[in-house]
DNA sequence: TTATAATTTTAGACTATTCTAAATTCCTGT
DNA sequence: ACAGGAATTTAGAATAGTCTAAAATTATAA
């Protein structure tokens, strides 16, 4: 208990974590594009947190890293914090939902485990975020979501909207106003193999949307048996 | 519009705004002493804040600093954050006013000017903190404030609590049990010269209470023309 | 007025984080 | 099997913030 991780640190945990979802070793180079650090920073960096006392980073020389159990302790930490941040700012502050990751960001690594607490309760001991993605509990278990790209749906299939990645306000505003939201139900209309595009309809609404990949690799779904 | 202050550089221009409430200019040792560093670390930095594109600070060799009003208007911003975070903590989040200095004294740094403003907004614009300091206005005007310490109060006069000190965390539960807090009505029954212990009564109540020098330096006063 | 004490400043060093440029290693396509 | 090219690592350096120990300055008080 108690050891002394800095903001920079926490941001490279979050960040490793979050690309271990792609893939199961981290390289260098991912980490340095996503943090917008240089590659000779972020080798400097997980060489070193490789080598702190409990290590917080596996690392193999040129084959990137993967976070130990205490990384993703440190990790889950700061996701539950900023998703519980994100989501009181939106309910008590009046943001909106493109609004909050940047503000989250930053009080993410400052507030005590009585702020984490207090807002959990104001909030409900939410499950899911704001964009919604799930909210490691408490005890930092992350629940585990049954959920895919919309990328990889087809025709005939129908979904709901999980989550979307939310790092970038001017695409957020964008789903919104096109209704593409957590929960939103929709359901594949036709495919385009060469450019990838998706044409989906959401229920209840007439029109049909056209999305790219721009759109599809930053949405994620939860694939329905059947059309309700 | 824009510098990049760190954290630590708003901690020591909000340090010595209030440490310029007593002295004109503020020593190196004053600094070193409320800020935990060694003076060595404190020559150093208000050396680099006096040569500042904007001078932060006025500095004289040996003599001590001032702040410009270029670190006026940093100092007041931070004050403010802190001020509003911390009654906002209170009002929002339940949090007892022993409890709020801590979190607010990390939390300053990192809101945004949004942050700010709904958080102003949701309190109502409120002029005075938990503890009874004045908030500095969004334009950064601090409202000039009345007052006195409790310590130079003698018999036969009569005040109200205005504000106290509150960065330690039991004093401030001793003050809530004993029933001084802002806007608390009391006389000055008597005086001892050799301890400088006060005696007083709070309106309201029957018993007196004595305070030595470690709480009445650290409480301040309105002083009343008439009882009330 | 002068020695002693207190305060402040300087000198030199350390950690954390980042960078650029150069060296190394890995991968891929012929 | 091997030549480029891509990715990674190393080397060397910068900045912010801190420290201790030594030097310089100012204050105090006999
Ligand atoms: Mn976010
Ligand atoms: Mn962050
Ligand atoms: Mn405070
Ligand atoms: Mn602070």
């Amino acid at each position: 208990m108690g050891r002394l991780i800095s903001d920079t640190v926490e941001d490279y945990l979050k960040m490793i974590f979050d690309l271990s979802a792609e893939t199961d070793r981290v390289s260098t180079g991912m980490i340095a594009d996503a943090l917008n650090v240089s590659p000779a920073s972020v080798t400097d960096m997980i060489q070193r947190l490789a080598t702190e006392d409990p290590p917080l980073l596996d690392y193999i020389k040129h084959q990137g890293v993967a976070l130990t159990d205490e990384g993703i302790k440190i990790a889950l930490e700061i996701i539950r914090h900023h998703r519980l941040i994100e989501l009181f700012l939106h309910e008590v502050l009046g943001y909106s939902w493109d609004q909050v990751h940047a503000e989250a960001d930053r009080l993410e690594h400052v507030i005590s485990e009585d702020f984490e607490e207090r807002v959990a309760a104001v909030l409900g001991d939410p499950l899911r975020g704001l964009h919604g993605k799930p909210i490691p509990t408490a005890s930092l278990e992350m629940p585990d979501q049954n959920t895919s790209y919309l990328l990889d749906m087809r025709p005939e299939q129908h979904g709901v909207i999980h989550s979307v990645n939310d790092d970038d306000p001017d695409f957020l505003r964008y789903l919104e106003a096109q209704g593409l939201v957590p929960g939103a139900k929709f359901s594949i209309v036709d495919f385009s193999p060469y450019d990838n595009n998706l044409r989906l309809r959401l229920s209840g609404q007439d029109q049909e949307i056209v999305l790219g990949m721009g759109v599809t690799t930053q949405v994620q779904v939860e694939v329905l048996d059947f059309e309700s």
